[in-house]
DNA sequence: GCGCGCAATTTGTCCAGACATAATCGCGAC
DNA sequence: GTCGCGATTATGTCTGGACAAATTGCGCGC
């Protein structure tokens, strides 16, 4: 027997045949039979052989419609992955933060949409690598109304702090949308930070979005000429995505 | 007969178990066999309510170690996903660049690693979003010593022009960094734009590369006051990644 | 000529069984 | 007590068959 199972052999069969343009891109395969017959194996075989193809997205099935091909080669698909929630929130499990100030206001700014009618929970922070130590971030967060008994249960110092709302909250994010812009810092973030008033900063702002609406929003203020956003796309084939890397990295 | 196949719906059971802790996290699921017996079907369906669970990241299955609970939860992946070759340089596709410098230079500058010896060449460029009107990007590109025959032959303007080289070299692109900096513009690209000395830009840098090396190193700067780099990660369940959406978006 | 409906075709779902392969666990030898 | 090998047992691969569902396209009626 060889190494290979024989749906697989046949899936690179095929693929090859794709490759060279036998079965053309937008064209029909044969039917399952057919290939059945061909290939001399059972139909489970050639589905397992085609079902890896359409993962890898060259083929595309339909009943009665056939097997048509999608594409010459395997997706690759470029993919900043992020595994779990948690890494959504590695920087804030990281860094350390400190609430200089906590109050509410009537709505938070563009680009946030202010989907929550009530008072929205406005918190500041400096974010600090060790507990005692130079802040390198101002972190300013709105959370809506609806979620500020579940916000104002811990006070202080909190780390995981935005894990443990969306946990709580029972509302799973639907879609994160960052935006990352630079300017001159307002004059909250530089004094807050010790810095000159002149100092180019750079802003990461967040919304974590569930299906109700914004789950938190938070712009994060970082000193340019200290701060690169990384980020790495990796060719990732097949369903499986990698073990992604990426967000923000400090640099000195 | 129900809406959903069987196999869907055994699926749905077996998730419930697992979410209500009677299947625990670390613990081993009944045999197929034993799971075949006890919903009364075919070991194929079961193999297929079990596969979903496995794709979706809640179980992981190894031969005679059994059928492992790996999550409580179905996997939420948030992925910035990038279909294909050709969004990654969407960017040069929307817009027109007009190359306005191009010489031979030793080596990129950091941080890109100057893993080709010969001398890189380098190309300076607008961007447009018309041919006619006011530059938004200054755009500088270093392409190593191997690929500059190829790089060479489509002079002046050039529109899909990495995906074109990318698609020559042969040299499929593994994996894409991104950095995103902020600072005052240097002065040859506030003065190519027709810019203010003490304008803040923001430059996003990318490195495209292949096995053999660095495909092509870019340099993209923007007026700070009037770029956001927007990047909206989705949930999304299971292999099939949905239609992505991300990558630079210019604001007003 | 146009539209509707039926039939043919293709993939989707499902069953029962068989053998292969791999990892674990226990037993035995040392 | 420890090491190693074999039996056990779980998933992995594969066959042949059957019916279901969906969509296309042809053909018929108007």
């Amino acid at each position: 027997m060889s190494a290979l199972p024989r749906y697989r052999r046949i899936m690179e069969r095929i693929r090859a045949r794709i490759a060279e343009g036998t079965y053309p891109v937008g064209g029909v395969l044969p039917a399952e039979t057919e290939l059945c017959a061909e290939f001399a194996v059972s139909r489970y075989t050639m589905r397992e052989a085609l079902r890896l193809l359409v993962e890898q997205g060259m083929l595309s099935r339909r009943q009665k419609a056939g097997t048509v091909v999608v594409s010459r080669h395997p997706r690759a698909a470029y993919v900043q992955s992020i595994g779990t929630v948690e890494e959504l929130f590695q920087h804030s499990v990281d860094t350390h933060l400190t609430v200089i100030d906590r109050r509410e206001v009537p709505a938070p700014p563009a680009p946030v949409p202010p989907d929550d009618q009530g008072p929205w929970h406005r918190i500041d922070g400096l974010r600090r690598t060790q507990a005692e130590g130079a802040p390198f971030c101002f972190n300013r967060s709105f959370i809506p109304g609806r979620l500020a008994g579940l916000a104002l249960e811990r006070p202080g110092s909190f780390g995981p702090f935005y894990a443990m709302l969306a946990e709580r909250a029972e509302e799973p994010i639907e879609q994160v949308v960052q935006e990352i812009t630079a300017g001159l810092m307002p004059e909250e973030v530089w004094s807050s930070l010790g810095l000159p008033p002149d100092t180019i900063g750079m802003c990461v702002h967040r919304r974590y979005l569930s299906r109700v609406g914004v789950l938190i929003a938070s712009f994060n203020w970082y000193e340019a000429s200290r701060f690169v956003y990384r980020m790495e796309l990796e060719r990732s084939r097949g369903p499986a995505a990698g073990p992604g890397r990426g967000g923000p990295t400090g640099a000195g």
